[in-house]
Parts: C-alpha cells; structure tokens; sequence
DNA sequence: AATGAATGAGGATTCATTCAT
DNA sequence: CATGAATGAATCCTCATTCAT
C-alpha cells in the first residue's frame, strides 16, 4: 500500500518523536528508531525536518505547549483560593506520579535546554505560562514563588526512591500561600 | 617512561568525561571524544571501563559525591539560625550563576535518572545528604521542603531568560522558614 | 500568472548548471543544486531532463558553441597576418586571466570527454571551428599547430601558481607562426 | 581470513582510489567504490583517510610524482640534441595514446586544480618538475614553450576523434626548437 | 503541462568494540 | 598491562527519481 498523500505525518512523526526520547532519552534517538516508531520511511525524515535538531525542538515545542495547556486548564477550574491550593497540591502529587513519560520529557529538555538557547526559550515561554496561569489565584511573587516551589517538589518526589507523604507537599505549599496573606 | 599502574589515567578519564558531558551532553559524549578529552588512547576506554555506560555512572557518581561535599561545607561554616538562612539564599543564588557546568551535568543527570534506576539511586544519595546537612540548622519537615524549594529555584532562575531579583529567593526561603517556627 | 509555455526556464536550467559546475564541479552538481541556482522547482528537473546527464550534455555544448563563436568573432576582426599575431597572443593571454569561470568549464568538460565519447565530440566541435577560424589567417598545419599551442599555453599559465611574462607567450607564438613562412 | 595486520593496507587504498577516479572520475568515487576496489571494508576508509578529500589529494599526488618520475627517466635517456628533439616527440605521440587511464587522471586533476589551490599546488610541482628535465637538453625559455607545446599537442590529439598524423607533432616540436638555435 | 510530496539507495562519517601485539 | 589497528553497524543526510494531483 502505498501512502503517497499523508497530511498528517509531519505530526505523527513528530510524536513518535517525543515517544522515542521518552524510552530512550535524547541521546538514543534518531532518525532510525523515529521513523520506525512514526511508521514512515526513513527518507522522510529528513524530507520533512532540516536534521535531528529542528526535530527535537518542534518536538520539545509540542510538548511544552501541551503541558501550559494543561496547567492552565487545571488552574481555571479552580474558584476559591482554597481550591488553588487544593490544586496545587494535586498537580504537584498527581502529575509525575501518574506519567513517567512526563518527568523524562522534562529533564530530557532541561538538560538541552542546560546548553543551548533555543531550548532555553521553549522552557522560558512554558514558565511564563505557567506564572501566568498562578497569577489568577495567588499575587505575582507568592506565583512565582509556588512555581519554583512546585517545580522543586515534583522533581525530587519524581527521583525520590522512596514514596512521599503527600502532607509535605501540602504543608510546603501552604507555608507559602499563607505567608502571602 | 615506564606505564605500570598509572592509577591517574582511570581517574584522568572520569573527570574528562564530566568535561565531555557538560560542553555536549550525555548525547554527544562518546568514547572518542572523551579519551581525546583524557588525552589517552582510545583502547584505554574500553579497557578501564565496560562500556559508556559505566562511565557515564562513574563520572555522575564522583559529580554527586562532589557537589555533595560543598553543600556541606557551606552548611558546616553556618553557627545560627540566621546564617543558615543567609547561607540557603546564597547557596541558591550563588551555585547555578557561577557555573553553567553543574547546571548542564544536574540536569543530564536528572534526564538519566529518569529513565534508569542506577541513576536515580545516585540522585537519592546526594538528596539524602542535602537533606542530612540541612537537619543540621533546620527541622527535618523543613529541610526537606528548603531542599526541594532550592532545587526549584535554582532550576527556574537558571534556565530564566530573564535575571531574577535575589530578594525573590530570600523571601521565598524566609516563608519557608518562618513557618516553621 | 499563467506558465504554459515558459521556454525560457529550459534555458535558464541549462545556464544555472553551468554555474553550478563552474562553482562545485561536475562531481559538485546535483538536481538539487542546480534547481535551487535556477530558482525553478525541483520537479522541474526530471521534467525538463531525461536526467543528469543530459542536462550536463546540454550544458557543455552551449559553453563550446558560446566560446567558438567568441573565438571566430575575434578572429574576424583580424585583416593582416601581424594583427592575427597579436591576436593570438591576445586570446592567450586575456581569456582565461578573466575567467576562472572558463578555466573550471573547460577542465570539467575535457575531464569528461576523456572517459565519455559523447562529450569527446562536443570537444571536437569546438577544436574544428577554432581551426578554421585559424585556417583563415594562417594555412592549415600552421593552425593546427597554434591551436594545440594556445591550448597548452592558456592550461599552462592558468595552473601555474606564478604569473607568466606576456613575452613567454608572444615568444611561443611567434616561433611557431614565423616557421611557417 | 583476518586481515588485522595489513601495513600497505594505506597503499592499497590510494592505488584504488586513481582507478576508481580512471574509470569513474571524482564525480562518480566514493568511500564505497575505492574499498571495493581495494578489497577493504568501508570503515578502513575513514580510519586511514580523514576524508575524501584528503584521499582525492593523496591519489593524485602519487599520480604526478609518478608521471614526474617517468618524464624524467625519458629525458634521462637521451644524450644528443637530436634524441631530445625524437624524444619529445616520442612522449607527446606515445603517452596519451597508450593510457586512457592517464588522461582521464590528468584532466580529472587540472578540473579538481581549476576551482582548487591544494590541487593547483600539486600540478605546479609537476609542470615545474617537467620544465626542469627539459632544460637538460633545452634553453629554459624553449623548455617552458616545449613543455606547453607538448601539454596542448597531448591534449587535442587525445581528445581528437581523428588520429593524427604524428608528422604534425614532429613538426609542431621542431618549429619551437628550430628557432631557438 | 507542471510540481510538491515522497522514498529507497547510497553518500560520508562516527561509533563501540575486538584483537593481535 | 596496555594499545594501535581495524571493522561492521549505525549515524545523519543528500540524492535522482517516481507519482498523484
């Protein structure tokens, strides 16, 4: 069968993309194994991306224009001020936890993003987001201060060997959010 | 020049690897690149070591070991409470601006742990420690949030496009803090 | 706009791969390449051309029939024996100082004619008319004689890292012509 | 049949490189074609040779010293003014006409020298080479003019369609040599 | 009539590893 | 004990060409 037309897989190789370096990370991705895991031809891949490079990053692009996405959805449904707390404590418990995918993704970009400036920006725009999305519940530097604070608790509960009492977590965030007021 | 037991070269090979790692990442270290760092001849590599991945656990492992030894240090010069505070402010401020070097192996090293138990386990131990030299000045429920606030913070403030205001950081330690008296 | 019929960008593909050659070499020119110097898409390639081959066939034959007809209209204003003389010094010593653009054509055309009949005869077009444009000042001998010469010569000077003496050429010539006598 | 131990595997390699360039020209020699040539696996290639340029500069610096050499060892030869003037003759008639494969090298290599000074260099080590066995037996100024001569005799005999009589080369050689007595 | 999309073969090169010395 | 030589697998990328539109 032939696959002549296909609009769509620029896009499916560019998740297939984020799937390989959530298995393998960036260093064991390339051009081979994505194109095996999108299904498409090699000569593809470079047909429709400059090199591994433009890959990563539309591809590291998609992935931080879906987690904003997400956060902000989750901080909408929020009302009281006591919600956003009780959302922050969700994210923050909830997000890694479930997807390991995630946290890889994460410090796979933030390792690139250790070195070079066109992944610094793509964590950039994804933090501004995500300070942005805090600002309709909390003042601008408690916002800031919970998303450090967020970022710092999801990372060592995602690397921790052992399981984190969620009251931590809490009792972190609300030390805070409670000075704020 | 006789080359019984050069006990330097192994040692002279790990650290390259580190240098290798934070000026290309986990992704662009090899075998090459890194005994031309050591300046030894390729076949060293492979006869010092398994494979690069037992390399890249060493070089990660003396990294942690290392970092873990300075936090230390710093908490050991702290005599009261206040000093400590000051100390956690300039730690955080301080330790990611000066080297673009720890930020890149930090974060290659989380992108390992993510994905691979070994790796995680080292992160776990320099976790340990940053906690332990914390409970020196600070309750352990503290500690452990002062810990994951500073990882937050040096993370956001080093990939931040933007400088931050150091009074952001000493207010964000502070309410951690405070509350905690 | 409408491109039925656009003779033209035949020919500009034809001139944009002389450039290319002329720029990367024969070894250095591709589909690719010469499309994108032509600005013409690159499915108009095997469109307009059966393949590399005959475009490069193309090619080469509008550089030699360009150059002979340079060559005989130069001869053309010639009148007495001594003006050829000159002439021929002239044509020795200017056209390729001017043109590396030549130099490079000519060599990638000879070094194909030495494997490919087809373009062998290309070349032989090209030494036919410069003999007769020869043939008209001087007998035939003679101008076979300073062609083989003026080849050997233009190479000669071209390749040479030093600069010739304009008088090595006159010399040369005038030996060759005042025997004729 | 292990091949570990192969020091004139390097040798080897160049020798094949010059008949895959005889026979293809540069335009059609790759790593792939000289290891098959040459009976070693492609990853030799790029061990002995940092590139195919450095191959391509190798290759045909063994050519010229070899024709240097043979150019040489026949004006060696000769003794009176006479034999030098047959001489001439001999190796502008007989060299081109035996070896396809040395023309094909000789204008592959002007081609490579027009757009390129490494290559240049290499040709004008040759020409001044060729000169300098000239002027054992000729004034300098005759050498430089026989030895272009005999570069565009070469040249547009081999190049020819139709033999030549070589009584057109003989006396082509005694007009520039005739009037420098 | 003309072309953008697509592809498989082949391009140079880098790699971890093996092995004879 | 240590290493230089060597290699085959895999790297990214370019290519001429095909084909549906």
């Amino acid at each position: 069968m032939s696959r002549r037309h296909d609009p769509e897989r620029r896009d499916r190789i560019i998740d297939a993309c984020l799937d390989v370096i959530a298995e393998r990370g960036v260093a064991g991705t390339s051009h081979r194994r994505v194109a095996a895991a999108a299904d498409v031809p090699l000569g593809s891949m470079t047909y429709h991306f400059a090199g591994m490079d433009e890959l990563l990053y539309l591809a590291f692009e998609r992935f931080t224009i879906g987690e904003s996405e997400l956060f902000e959805q989750k901080m909408d449904t929020v009302e009281t001020g006591e919600e956003a707390l009780a959302a922050m404590v969700g994210i923050t418990t909830e997000v890694v936890f479930d997807t390991q995918r995630d946290l890889v993704l994460t410090h796979e970009l933030y390792a690139l993003a250790a070195r070079r400036p066109e992944f610094r920006r793509l964590c950039n725009e994804w933090m501004i987001r995500s300070r942005a999305a805090l600002e309709r519940r909390f003042d601008p530097l408690t916002a800031r201060i919970l998303d450090a604070l967020n970022e710092g608790l999801t990372i060592q509960r995602a690397l921790d060997t052992e399981a984190w009492d969620t009251a931590v977590v809490a009792e972190a965030i609300s030390r805070v959010v409670a000075r704020a007021e």
